[in-house]
DNA sequence: TCTGGGGTCCTAGGACCC
DNA sequence: TCTGGGGTCCTAGGACCC
C-alpha cells in the first residue's frame, strides 16, 4: 500500500462544549451533561438562571459528558450521576440536548468538508479524514516536508473553530489506528503528528487501553498475562496471542501493537439495524406491571416505525432486548417471511420475541431493534405504474 | 443509590442444502 | 448406509465504541 496520512478529528468535551457556548456563565465550572428536561436551567427570583445540581438528581442516568473542570473531581462519561453527585455534589447538571449536538455535528463536518472532502463519520463527534492527496498537493509548498501537512490540519481546525466556535483535537498518521491514539495525546485543542519512527517512543510506552478496540475484557486479560503497554504487546510472540486471544483477535493485537492498519477511510455505509431502548425509573414486573409494559413496548416500536418511516427503510428481523433486576442482558430475534415498517407489525413480531422468554425477574429496560433492512416497498406501492390489486370480498364470490 | 442509548462486529452452534 | 466438506441463513450472546 502507497504511503497515506490519516486524520483524526476528535471534538473536545463535544456535548458540554456546545452547552458552554448557550451558557457562558458557565465557562470553566465543572459541569456534566446527562440529566432530563425537568433539570432544564429555571430562571429564579432575580431574573438569573438557576442550574440544577448533581446532588438534586435521583434516578439511573448517566454522565454522557463532562467539561474538564468536572473530570479534575474525577467524574467522567459512563458514571452513574448519582455516584458522580458523591465526587462533586455541586457540580452543575444539564439535560441532555440531540437535537442541538447533531445541528453542532453538521456544522462542524461542513467545515471539515470544505477542506477535505475525503471523510468518514465515526458518530456524532469525531471522523476520520484522509490527507493522502491534498497533503501531496501541499508537500512543494511547505520547506519542512510535513509542514504542509501540518498547516492542512490547522487550516481544518480554523475552519472548525470558525465555523462552530469549538475547538477538537487532530492526529495525524500513516494509518486510522495510529491517528486515533494520537488525536488523544494533546487533548483539548491539539494537533499531534505520528511518523512510522515515532512509534517506539511515542506509543510503546502508552496502555493497551489506548489501541481502539481494545476494551475493558481485553486489557483484564491482557495485564493478568503481566502486559500491560503497547510496546509489552508489541514484544509477544504472534503465535502465542493467537493461541491466547483466538486466531482473529491475537492476529489483529499483534498488528496493533506494531503500528500497522490498513483499513480504508469508508465515505459511505449503510446502516445494519436500528434500534430503540428505555431504562425504567423502577424495575418492572412482567405480570403485576404487564399494561405498562405493554404501553411502553408499544410507543418503542412506534418510534422505530417513525425512524424507518423516516429512512424509507423495511425490516426483515425484529428484535427484543431485555434487561432484568441484576443487569442480566437476553435478546430475542424472529425474522419474518416479509419485511415490515409499521409500528403494528413490528410491535406483533416483538410480542412473538418476548413470548419467548422466561418473565420471572423484574425487567429494568426494554428495547425493540429492526435489522436485516431494505429500502421500503412504499414507492412502488405509490408508484402510478403499479396497480393496487383489488380487494375480493367473499360477497363478490357469489355475486360476480 | 451502581451501571444510558444508539450502534457495529465477531463467534459459535444448529438447520439446511449441495 | 456412512462419512465428509463447504456455504448460507438464523439465533444468542458478548465485546467494544461513541
Amino acid at each position: 500500500m502507497t504511503p497515506r496520512w490519516i486524520a483524526h478529528l476528535d471534538m473536545d468535551a463535544f456535548y458540554a462544549s456546545v452547552e458552554l457556548l448557550r451558557y457562558p456563565q458557565l465557562k470553566g465550572l465543572p459541569v456534566v451533561i446527562g440529566g432530563r428536561r425537568e433539570h432544564q436551567p429555571q430562571p429564579g427570583p432575580d431574573g438569573q438562571l438557576q442550574f440544577a445540581r448533581l446532588k438534586d438528581y435521583t434516578g439511573r442516568g448517566v454522565i454522557t459528558t463532562a467539561t474538564y473542570a468536572a473530570r479534575a473531581f474525577g467524574v467522567r462519561s459512563g458514571l452513574g450521576l448519582m455516584k458522580a453527585a458523591q465526587l462533586s455534589p455541586d457540580c452543575i447538571l444539564l439535560p441532555v440536548d440531540f437535537e442541538a449536538y447533531r445541528a453542532a455535528s453538521r456544522r462542524f463536518k461542513a467545515a471539515v468538508r470544505e477542506i477535505a472532502p475525503v471523510i468518514e463519520d465515526r458518530g456524532i463527534d469525531e471522523i476520520y479524514i484522509d490527507l493522502t492527496e491534498l497533503a501531496a498537493q501541499r508537500e512543494g509548498v511547505a520547506h519542512d516536508p510535513l509542514g504542509g501537512l501540518k498547516q492542512l490540519a490547522q487550516d481544518i481546525k480554523n475552519n472548525v473553530r470558525g465555523a462552530t466556535q469549538l475547538t477538537c483535537s487532530i492526529g495525524l498518521a500513516p494509518n486510522k489506528l495510529l491517528a486515533k491514539i494520537a488525536s488523544e495525546l494533546d487533548k483539548p485543542d491539539g494537533l499531534t503528528l505520528i511518523r512510522p519512527e515515532d512509534l517506539t517512543v511515542r506509543i510503546w510506552p502508552l496502555s493497551v487501553r489506548a489501541i481502539n478496540g481494545v476494551g475493558p475484557k481485553a486489557a483484564e486479560r491482557l495485564e493478568s498475562l503481566g502486559i500491560h503497554t503497547i510496546g509489552a504487546l508489541a514484544a509477544c510472540d504472534p503465535a502465542w496471542l493467537i493461541q491466547r486471544f483466538g486466531k482473529a483477535y491475537g492476529a489483529w493485537l499483534h498488528e496493533s501493537a506494531h503500528g500497522r492498519d490498513d483499513r480504508p477511510v469508508i465515505t459511505h455505509s449503510e446502516s445494519v439495524s436500528i434500534s430503540h431502548e428505555t431504562t425504567f425509573e423502577r424495575d418492572l414486573h412482567a405480570v403485576r406491571d404487564k399494561a405498562e409494559l405493554g404501553r411502553i413496548l408499544t410507543s418503542l416500536c412506534e418510534a422505530l416505525a417513525q425512524d424507518l418511516a423516516k429512512k424509507k427503510l423495511a425490516a426483515r428481523t425484529i428484535g427484543i432486548k431485555l434487561r432484568f433486576e441484576g443487569f442480566k442482558t437476553v435478546t430475542r430475534d424472529q425474522t419474518l417471511d416479509a419485511p415490515v415498517f409499521e409500528a403494528r407489525a413490528i410491535r406483533h413480531a416483538a410480542g412473538l420475541c418476548l413470548k419467548r422468554v422466561d418473565l420471572s425477574l423484574r425487567l429494568r429496560l426494554m428495547g425493540v431493534r429492526a435489522s436485516g433492512l431494505q429500502a421500503t416497498p412504499l414507492q412502488s406501492v405509490r408508484s402510478p405504474l403499479v396497480k393496487p390489486r383489488p380487494r375480493i370480498s367473499i360477497a363478490d364470490l357469489f355475486d360476480p
